[in-house]
DNA sequence: TTGTAGGCGTTATCAC
DNA sequence: GTGATAACGCCTACAA
């Protein structure tokens, strides 16, 4: 009642308002707010002028009743739990990207958070958006995608984009950053420096960035002729201690490696402290690479050489890829893989065995 | 048409299609689907399992359309420009506590992203959301709102919190953490360590967290009897670099400061690494407080003694009122401030003037 | 080029 | 308790 009366009160001028005041039909004034051909300009005008006094604006929901499209794209972001800073660092700049594509449009922005468990349920997409309404989705996380809540997306023909993640099954449109190259390219730079025995001190194995990039380690040095040591491939969970921990371990290894790709910057920094704790040096015994540019990057000592991923881009592009699908009602089928840039910054150095 | 065709093969089902399937009219359906009273259980039975095999959910917009309300919640993000990393780390906790509390219910979330400068100005908020529909808005910053802005807000009666920030007028909801107490507490500790003689080196001076904070330093001095120096206090840009220029300015300063407050964790970095550039060692020599517990405090050395926000509980917190006013109808007038926690760490210690 | 009217899928108000 | 039926605000044939 009172809720009513409030409502009356200053009302939302509706399409009738503006034709009552304009002097043309509510069709009229419908087809110049969604610029129709045939239109002449003095009723145009007229249209205008009303709709600015009665500082009119469409009702999205009732657009989208009668439109069938909802005109707002979802965001599901899937992330581990718990949910470590780096996770945090990486998804907010993707964000950043979807949104400063988005806005340049009409579209709207929804976003669902989640935690990869509930995630990998077949029937995860089904309850996140049964009862939502929107014309595509975009999918951000680092876990392999359960391809059977795809399928859901699939029969109801709702567009979708993944980001940063694959399903099992080849999916459709996937953005992604090069894991696999970048490590290719820092060992290439490594090896010019003369350095030969390579570790790996890597983020959770089965996750997908950390699984390319520990392809892309073999490879590079399969590629070079150089000896994959199995004994310097250690994966741990990307904090700070587990590098630390790993490091450590690997002092009990044979042979010593010269140099050590980490999972992340935060690894590498654990990595730093244990070799400095072993009375080593960083580049000058053992050189050390993060992934991520991370700011830590920038504040431990010595600073960190490393990986940046172009996630703004990954947002942006993902998102552009999206809208093309559901305003042409197209599926498209293309995977698309950034470049990373190799940072080099002091802690990295010259192999001491060259 | 292929268009309409497509929709055709697999519509979703509405409730005419439940309706028919079940035997009942629309009007029950509709009833059971938002608790009414007075349903029997016979056609409760009926009706459930026709919506299974149908696999019916309503749709959101005409749900919307008809009951007048749009089951959206808004967050506005307000940035700095260019985002800087802490900013960054302290809106996704943000986020997730909203999501968190809100995935509980049956709102979405829908977000929006702007810079300071647009939003600004005075018809921010009108711009923003006059072609959306919502049901409330959070505002999300950390630099003074303008009350204009704000009048279109209460002129339409949509229901607003403000998460961090706070207007030049006086607001109604509003969720802040305690600047002011968190620096007098830090201060209150290092005093018991024996330190005189403080210095300042904050971020921004007019944002609304630093202007707390600096009232906070000036306001423990006080109180302690404590002289404050002018000359010790500067601002920066909440950047590595720019703590590190502002301390080496410091030491041309007299007297000389055994204690820093720093504006964030970076800058606590970059005064550290001026402080040992100039040959001083931290903290023997002298004692740095950082802001934020922001991962690289535990990376630098020595590990760092800052100040950490509750920014989960600030979104979780925000998002509660926020659904009240909406339900209730209601205007609150509340303004929440929550506690910091001081955690020592090994950057600070006791002054050698003690 | 324009107006009319039916439809989008729900909810809510009536009678019954 | 239940079933018609009129809103909700906009779009789009269709006819003029």
């Amino acid at each position: 009642m009172d809720k009513n009366h409030n409502k009356k009160l200053k009302r939302r001028a509706t399409l009738f308002d503006v034709a009552k005041l304009s002097g043309v039909s509510t069709g009229t004034i419908s087809r110049i707010l969604n610029n129709h051909h045939s239109v002449s300009e003095e009723s145009r005008k007229k249209v205008e002028e009303a709709i600015k006094k009665l500082n009119y604006v469409p009702l999205s929901a009732a657009r989208s009743l009668a439109k069938g499209v909802s005109n707002t794209i979802m965001l599901s972001i899937i992330e581990e739990n718990p949910i470590l800073p780096s996770t945090w660092r990486y998804e907010l700049p993707v964000v950043q990207g979807i949104y400063d594509y988005l806005k340049k449009t009409s579209y709207n922005l929804q976003i669902g958070i989640s935690f990869v468990e509930e995630a990998q349920k077949s029937k995860f997409f089904e309850n996140l958006i049964k009862d939502k309404y929107i014309d595509g989705l975009l999918i951000l996380g680092s876990w392999p995608i359960n391809y059977r809540s795809l399928l859901y997306l699939e029969d109801r023909s709702i567009p979708y984009v993944l980001i940063g993640c694959k399903s099992t099954v080849p999916t459709r449109v996937e953005i992604n950053f090069d894991n696999h190259g970048a490590i290719v390219q820092v060992i290439d730079y490594l090896v010019q420096l003369g350095h030969t025995k390579f570790a790996l001190i890597g983020g959770f194995a089965d996750q997908l960035h950390m699984v390319d990039r520990a392809n892309g380690f073999r490879d590079a040095l399969t590629k070079r002729n150089l000896r994959i040591y199995e004994n310097l491939i250690k994966f741990g969970d990307y904090q700070i201690e587990s590098g630390y921990q790993l490091m450590l371990g690997l002092f009990n290894e044979y042979p010593k490696p010269t140099a050590i790709i980490c999972g992340n910057d935060f690894m590498a920094a654990g990595v730093i402290k244990a070799i400095h704790d072993k009375g080593y040096k960083v580049p000058e015994d053992i050189s050390v690479v993060g992934f991520d540019d991370n700011e830590v990057a920038k504040v431990i000592s010595p600073p960190l050489t490393t990986i940046r991923v172009p996630v703004f881009e990954m947002g942006s592009l993902a998102v552009e890829k999206l809208c093309t699908m559901v305003q042409s009602n197209r599926k498209l089928k293309e995977i698309t893989i950034l470049p990373c840039e190799t940072i080099i910054r002091s802690s990295t150095g010259k192999s001491k065995e060259k």
